[in-house]
DNA sequence: ATGTTTAATAATGTCGACAATATATGACTA
DNA sequence: TAGTCATATATTGTCGACATTATTAAACAT
């Protein structure tokens, strides 16, 4: 089961359905980043008419896995090292904020789901030992309760709707998943702490920490990629 | 003349121009606040099928000026004082980066404009003494020109495309352009000489002073309007 | 009179077809 | 052979109609 947008509409239309099966298709490179889209194609693909279908890639547009021209139609977006640091730079100032706001306004009993769910993470990763997909899944969930933690309307939209399918692509796609576990895990503790005492400019100092270490790794890995590349060229 | 998104895509469609006809009529409160969209009397209205005005309602869900839910339709957002403040935070954290990203990415040819406009603002300012809608576009035009000066594609379209037109319906329904005028202009210059010396953490550090002062006077004009309901009922 | 159930009405979601635009193919020229 | 232009093809933008769902109105019961 995948994590999606936490806010998701309760009657399931098609175009619901459609967005929910290309979304995924992008974000694990099955539709390959860069290629055209065809909407003939990908109605029969799914089997729905064209209006759907294009409901739902309005809103791939919206969460910036594709990118229309008038005229000319789709192209899923390619993925590149500016492209990786422009998210991060905004998930660390949006990212610290929500952490801000949510150690203002988290309820205790939402602060003490998310130290249990920390702790539930923690075991899994004792047993499953370097399965990250577990890890990658549990490291959204922390950020996602954190960020629906601000109460902060748009925030919350930017951050999860329309944000997050792209780090996902990015962490998907370029395989980034690595050796950071453990450190990520004691910076979630810090976090956590730090809201539970209600110190946001604290939680907010840790989380731009904790983001900016992801990025600065994240930056390795693609530079370690492009070394490679330029070796077997 | 109004102020749109600085990235127009240059084939213009059908619904690209009911797009921009809703938005301004939503803006200015032409349709007014709250109240229900019906696909069917904005089609004969702006006289195009439902499918471009439903390409163009998609769009303006994406700037946050309506809300819809499946099979129930559309209504145009509500203005409150929790949605002023949580636009007001993201703007200082979001304009904040901007300012140190555009103090990095600024070409100087940019930064000799963007004084150059702040020149002629204040000329047009003393001639039309109190005459308000000039500054509100003149304010607008600094800020957009910062914003695209961080060269952060997600940043510009955030807000830029997202957040402005929420920014404005705020500023002209609740009539919010009032004395602080000269200040403003100040604090521009101020910005701008900080960007021209490439310190990116004072440009950072002076806008979000600005936004902040901004948001504070605004509070401040809610507050009186929210006083005087209350005498009146 | 108020609240509930049922029928009538209107709105949204989806479909297939056509028109306008862009892309691909092939003929022609230098 | 390379480049340009005209044609053919395919794709996108738009339309009107239908199916499905919500909203309103009316009838009924309490």
């Amino acid at each position: 089961m995948t994590i999606q947008s936490p806010i998701w509409r309760s009657p399931i239309t098609s175009s619901d359905r459609v967005l929910l099966e290309i979304q995924r298709a992008i974000v694990e490179g099955d539709i390959p980043a860069g290629s055209k889209i065809s909407e003939p194609e990908l109605a029969r693909r799914f089997d729905v008419s064209r209006a759907p279908l294009r409901e739902a890639l309005a809103r791939l547009e919206r969460c910036h896995l594709i990118e229309r021209t008038p005229n000319a139609g789709a192209r899923v977006v390619k993925l590149s090292p500016e492209g990786l640091i422009s998210l991060y730079q905004l998930r660390e100032e949006l990212e610290g904020l929500a952490c801000r706001l949510a150690a203002e306004n988290m309820a205790e009993k939402e602060i003490e789901e998310l130290g249990a769910l920390l702790d539930q993470h923690l075991n899994t990763q004792r047993v499953r030992e370097g399965e990250s997909y577990y890890q990658e899944e549990g490291d959204l969930d922390f950020h996602y309760r954190i960020i629906l933690g601000s109460k902060n309307a748009y925030l919350i939209n930017i951050l999860c709707d329309e944000l997050y399918f792209l780090v996902r692509m990015y962490r998907v796609q370029l395989g980034m998943n690595g050796p950071r576990v453990s450190r990520a895990f004691d910076e979630h503790k810090a976090i956590i702490m730090a809201i539970a005492n209600r110190d946001g400019e604290l939680a907010d100092l840790l989380m731009r920490r904790h983001i900016g270490a992801s990025r600065k790794n994240i930056e390795i890995q693609l530079q370690q990629i492009r070394n490679e590349h330029d070796i077997s060229n």
